[in-house]
DNA sequence: GCAATCTAGTTTCATCATGCAACTAAGGAG
DNA sequence: CTCCTTAGTTGCATGATGAAACTAGATTGC
């Protein structure tokens, strides 16, 4: 076998989310999805990709329940493409992509657009770690542990 | 040109970040990084991925500025790779990345480890939007501006 | 000091993924 | 009924990926 190796069946949930969000297109996908982009043609022209691959893509989100289809609400005959809760749940990974570039990009004036409190206008703070008991955690300050076993009492 | 569509001039911070990160591998190599890898048979061991395909990826993180190499430090004439202030600061993306996982995925009894804070080895409390006077945010309470032009005076 | 081995790659080649362009089929507009 | 739009699929050229073989310099054993 000479295909893409899959992470599917990797137990370190990184390769897990990589496996559904990992290509160069998903996330941009995902991004105008929450945009309130619904349309195949809208997709296609506000990413400006090729229409198979825009295709596999959704079939791709669809499969791994990211988006859903549902009939457009416009009234046509046509479908539209929603996110899941799933799908919605990606927002702090954008979010994260986001203030890396914003903090570490090294031509940060090529970046058009800021993400802000909508009541304030202000910025969105930095996204932090932070321990239950709300202490701040920096990587160091974090390990990683077994997975206790699922109680069946629970 | 058919070669694959770069991001590296787009105005999007989310598509300049894949531009370095989103590829199947360099997330993970960062992963491996941050616990502490170093050498290139370290990292090729641990990840099972090709020598070349390795090789490469290295080569564009360096480029990205989120490794650089340096002399190995237990005195053999060998290199080893250090993550940079940049390439530690995607640790919010990894984390951002592991929770989704955790939260979303259709298999969760195949993750293998949970992210603690070291202290008392609780779980990490999820990542949160919040604004800058610390109210909690969902995204339909976040909105996009265009980036205000850098001021002189500053 | 020299042969054997290890480390960190590069090269080769087969296969897969990506992207453009052309094509198609069902819907909607007039 | 005809034309245009939407939402795809198909074909083909090219770039990316991966397994395996190869290589050069570093290290180790003796």
């Amino acid at each position: 076998m000479v295909k893409r190796t899959s992470f599917e069946g990797d137990s370190c949930p990184i390769a897990r989310s990589l496996e559904a969000l990992g290509d160069w297109w998903s996330l941009l996908i995902i991004r105008e999805a929450l945009f309130g982009v619904r349309r195949f043609g809208e997709f296609q022209s506000r990413l400006g990709m090729a229409k198979n691959i825009l295709a596999a893509r959704l079939r791709s989100l669809v499969d791994h329940g990211i988006l859903a289809t549902a009939p457009a609400s416009d009234g046509s005959a046509y479908q539209e493409y929603l996110l899941t809760p799933k799908g919605r749940g990606t927002f702090p990974i954008l979010v994260a992509l986001r203030q890396w570039s914003e903090e570490f990009d090294d031509h940060p004036e090529e970046i058009a657009t800021i993400l802000v409190d909508r009541a304030r206008g202000r910025p969105v703070k930095k996204l932090e770690m932070r321990a239950e008991d709300g202490r701040l955690l920096s990587p160091a300050d974090t390990t990683l542990k077994p997975r206790p076993a699922r109680r069946r009492s629970a």
